[in-house]
DNA sequence: CATTTTAATTGACATTTGTCAATTAAATCA
DNA sequence: TGATTTAATTGACAAATGTCAATTAAAATG
């Protein structure tokens, strides 16, 4: 524990918004102002949340580091503060398919919390990141005690549902450029939210966001700016008919 | 209230299982003996227990009738007391993907519970089916005041959740064998659970499992047969070598 | 039972997509 | 900077899958 919080010192240094004061720390990951998943935590009293926190690390991670890891025990939810990561399911020989960006703000467990206790994918980091790391034992015991609490990570778990049924439908059912269409628009209104965005993905990481190989990926991407519906530079990309975009992904 | 109570009536006079006083009613969909998902509602008291099913409406559906419908609003949850059900996911250009059959004894709300209280699939009776319609609102206030009611359904909704996890990998990284082979398995070994099994599932059906078209899945499942893996006769099929199809579903 | 409708099957073919190999461009490292 | 590794791109080709049309089998209907 001692370690622990030297570890969490040491990391706060080199970032203003988060203080060593005991409340600070707990803003780091829960404050409900302009945060995106973690208002689930604003509606938890300040004990509760002391609870939650007591013994929350908080680790930084590298660009493409491996934060958590498929098939192996689920024994901490992590709070994404700052960077960006990927939801990765490992596949079979080696198939990966990216199944959600996540953004500053977020929390996330990898699958099966309460259910089997195993992570059921990865989680990678993308950008270089901040997180905390907060034992699953301890929300368990709020579970219990808190129903409200209880209910709003019902519908964060019912809300992710139904964006992997959205995924599963867009990646079962359509031709190639219906779903590289779609990657591209996800990524511009619900990751980067900006346009152009610049996009530290490679290639293979779009291509598996697609449910494709990088090589077909690449080729409908060019075919789209033939077409003058989106530009690319070195590393960014940007839409230029986001209208006909939005036909190709509906006409599948 | 007065007509369900008829309805219900008289539909429970060709069920013997399913009585008229209000204990037996309460029976019906949530007794915790033999019952699949509906061990959800054994945790509750029986005032709890009366609260939601005060008020519970006992259909009957046809063979093929539609249950729940994708985009409708969602104010009712459903049991299922006996049949089967599809879940179906109806796509654009009339493409459906068929996620899960549902069997006796299972509880399913049609997707956004909580979330944005719509429907987000549509299931439709494969079997004659009984099933009561629950008001979610009463299944809300429930939510409310037991905490450990919360974390059942939180569970089912993440058990539910790692499912289709499962199934978007099998459709998106496997080619048609391994696609066919793991809807062959599943039938057997979560649905029927029994060799041969009969089977009241179309091929067009079975296609909408595996994310293919009917031709296709013919195609794939007469080589099956020649290999002497399955042998189907009019309405059965009957799995012969499971190690080979599970050989084959894992290598995609 | 004959008729009509629906489901299952098959074949030929076109399209989509993946694979492999070669090449170029970019990024990293010593 | 030059050398080395990694990522991106392209082309040729093969494999997987869908489409369409025709046929047969089965089920439903009167």
């Amino acid at each position: 524990m001692y370690q622990i919080l030297l570890l969490f010192m040491s990391e706060s240094q080199d970032n203003p918004n988060c203080g060593n004061c005991l409340e600070c720390r707990y803003d780091c990951c829960f404050s409900n102002r302009n945060c995106g998943d973690s208002h689930i935590f604003g509606i938890l009293t300040p004990d509760e949340l002391h609870s939650l926190m007591d013994n929350k690390r908080q680790i930084h991670f590298r660009s493409g580091e491996t934060i958590m890891k498929q098939n192996t025990p689920l024994t901490h939810l992590v709070c994404i503060k700052n960077g960006l990561a990927k939801v990765v399911s490992e596949g079979p020989k080696g198939k990966n398919l990216i199944l959600q960006i996540i953004k500053s703000n977020s929390i996330f467990t990898g699958g099966g919390a309460i259910v089997d206790d195993f992570r059921h994918f990865t989680v990678a980091a993308i950008t270089d990141i901040d997180c905390c790391f907060i034992d699953t034992s301890r929300l368990y015991n709020l579970l219990t005690k808190n129903s409200t609490f209880s209910i709003e990570l019902l519908k964060h778990s019912n809300d992710q549902h139904m964006k992997m049924l959205g995924t599963l439908i867009n990646l079962t059912n359509k031709y190639m450029p219906g779903r590289v269409a779609d990657t591209l628009l996800y990524l511009k209104n619900s990751v980067f939210e900006t346009n152009p965005y610049n996009f530290v993905l490679s290639k293979q990481e779009l291509a598996d966001m697609s449910g494709m190989t990088k090589e077909s990926f690449i080729r409908s991407l060019k075919e789209f700016e033939d077409s003058g519906l989106i530009r690319q530079t070195r590393n960014a990309i940007e839409i230029l008919k986001e209208n006909e975009l939005i036909e190709i992904s509906r006409n599948g």
